[in-house]
Formats: structure tokens, C-alpha cells, sequence
DNA sequence: GGGATCATGTAACGAGTTACATGATTTG
DNA sequence: CAAATCATGTAACTCGTTACATGATCCC
């Protein structure tokens, strides 16, 4: 379903676009968002497109199709922004790892918690490259808010952990 | 895979445990971390009892079986805390309807921020019921830290909408 | 005895990943 | 002309959810 209304979004907002398009989109300015490669893309967009939510505009050059939101797809899209409870499901091996730094000695806990440490890093490196403002601004500030949360803590346990 | 290692961890934490057991932990302490329902970790139990990483210690009243964790399942769990690079994917659709945001007007806008505002507020308050030691306490630190930035993220973004 | 909770499972489906496969076009 | 990139797809598999099914035990 999010898949679908992430893809929908991108046709909104950035007008047509190809499967491939898209999926450039999903691996830079969806990355902290939602997550895609083409293969779920592809097939998704034919469903779609069965299902009068998108429509090809038009076919280029190498076999490059390119879709179109219809006026249906635009309405499935913005009701499920206005009335969807976004639902909360965490899968975090970061968080996991948290979980389980009880079970470690001292030295292996802070070799742990200084690699999540250069993961949020690493992260939030990316997220401040990411415009200001435009489609995504909002998305891009939670998401360096939060990695900024992250990467704290990370520093806070290792202060703890090296008391 | 880490469907296992959090099934390890809490039976390396918390000694020998039913199924049963180990989806109520799944639903309380470890809520925030690894999501997972009884219908997908009883077969993985079984199939742990098969690679050798977990074993069935006893069998109590009700068909409860009681299983413990192998010294080849501590080996696997350390070698994976010590060893893996946490993935990262995000799938969240709280941030798709942050990234969304500017395709509504600002009515909705404020609507959909206020839910999600919502969303963060609850969710603090469970984590802050969490105990503050034990095992699980550094999690609950991570998420007791992202989620109160999330919630800071909604009242800015709120301010921002409504100037 | 009846309702809540304990306790385990299966089957069908949908979502997501990995590996494989193919060919067109552009650029050096 | 070779390598990079564009562009699309399928198949097999794993992971996760929903719905269904069953029975034991505890407490009022």
C-alpha cells in the first residue's frame, strides 16, 4: 500500500516520470523515507496502471515508458494523506543492537556503539546535503532531527559506558 | 536473520521461555525495536531448534514448550552483535506523509502534522514507562531520544505552517 | 459452567530481496 | 568499439501479516 502511495506521491510531485526515474528517486530522496529497488517498481506500476491509478503517457527512446498519475490516482492519494493513521512499525537492527549491549562485555559495547555512532554520522552527512526546501524539506528536517537524536545518544552511552 | 537474533537475545537475557513468552516480549519491551506476532515465531523457533541454536528444555502444562538457548546460539548471537553492520531501511509512513506534506494546503497540512504530533506524544509516554535499567534500557534511551525529537520536529514544523 | 487467558499451530497472501536476463544508447 | 549507463523485466525466495483453528487451564 505505502509503496503505492509513495510512487503516486513522486507522479504528483514531480510530474511524469519512468519506472527507472522513480526508482532513482526512491535511492536519493526517498532514502530516509521509504525504500524500493526497481524490481518491486516495475511490477508495481503495471498493477497500478491496471488498477487506473496511473496511466503511460508516453513511450521514448529505449523502451522508457512514462507514467502519468490520473485524476483517480490523485484522489487515492490524497485521501490516504489526509485520513491514514500512519502506522508504526519498527524493524531497527540499530535498535537492536541497543537492546542487546547488556549482554557484552565493556570493550566489545563501545566498539559497538562507536560503529552505530559513525552510522548516524554517516547518515546525517548525507541528510545535510539534502535541500532545504521542496517536496522532501519536511521529511529531510525530521529525518536529520531524529538522526541528530541518534547520533547523540550514541555519545551520551559511550560517555556511559567509559565511566 | 534478525528475526533469530532478537529471539537469542531475550533467551539469553531472560533465560529458557515458551513462545508464548517470547511474543509478550515482543509486544512490551521490545515494541520499539523488532516488531514480531506468535504466527512468525513459533515456526522460526522450530527452525532454530533444527539449525541447533535454540533447544526445547521442558514441556509444561498446556503444551507449553520451555526452550533454551544452545552455546552454538550464544556463539551466533555474539558473533552478530560484535560483528554485523547494522542495516539500515527505512520504511516509515510517518515520514512518506512528512515528505508528502507540501502537496496538501494548509488546513490539511496542519491536520495531518497534528496527528502526527499525536503519534510521537503517545508513543513517548509508553517509553517513558519503560524502566530505566536492565536489559532494554539503552534502547529505550534511543527511542525515549528519537521519538522526543520527532515530536520536536511536529511542533516547529507546526509554528512553520501556521505563520 | 462460562469467560478470560494461556498456548500452539497452519494456510494463504502480500511485501520485499536477490539473482538472473536482455537489449538500447551514449560517451570516450 | 568498448565501457558505462539507461531501461525494462522475470523467477525464486524470504519475510511478515491476516485469518482461521484448536484445545487446556484458571478464576468467578
Amino acid at each position: 500500500m505505502s509503496l503505492r502511495i509513495a510512487l503516486l506521491g513522486l507522479l504528483e510531485a514531480v510530474g511524469p516520470a519512468s519506472g527507472y526515474d522513480l526508482a532513482k528517486k526512491f535511492e536519493h530522496s526517498l532514502n530516509h523515507v521509504w525504500q524500493a529497488g526497481h524490481t518491486q517498481i516495475y511490477p508495481e506500476l503495471v498493477k497500478m496502471a491496471a488498477d487506473g491509478l496511473v496511466a503511460i503517457e508516453s513511450e521514448g527512446a529505449r523502451g522508457r515508458k512514462i507514467y502519468a498519475i490520473t485524476s483517480e490516482g490523485t484522489r487515492e492519494l490524497h485521501t490516504w494523506l489526509v485520513e491514514h493513521q500512519p502506522a508504526v512499525t519498527i524493524r531497527s537492527e540499530t535498535a537492536l543492537q541497543a537492546f542487546l549491549l547488556p549482554l557484552l562485555d565493556r570493550d566489545e559495547a563501545i566498539a559497538v556503539v562507536e560503529r552505530i555512532r559513525d552510522g548516524f554520522a554517516a547518515r546525517l552527512a548525507v541528510l545535510e546535503c539534502h535541500p532545504r526546501d521542496g517536496i522532501g524539506s519536511y521529511a529531510a528536517n525530521l529525518g536529520r532531527s531524529q538522526t541528530s537524536a541518534g547520533l547523540a545518544w550514541a555519545e551520551e552511552t559511550l560517555a556511559d559506558l567509559r565511566r
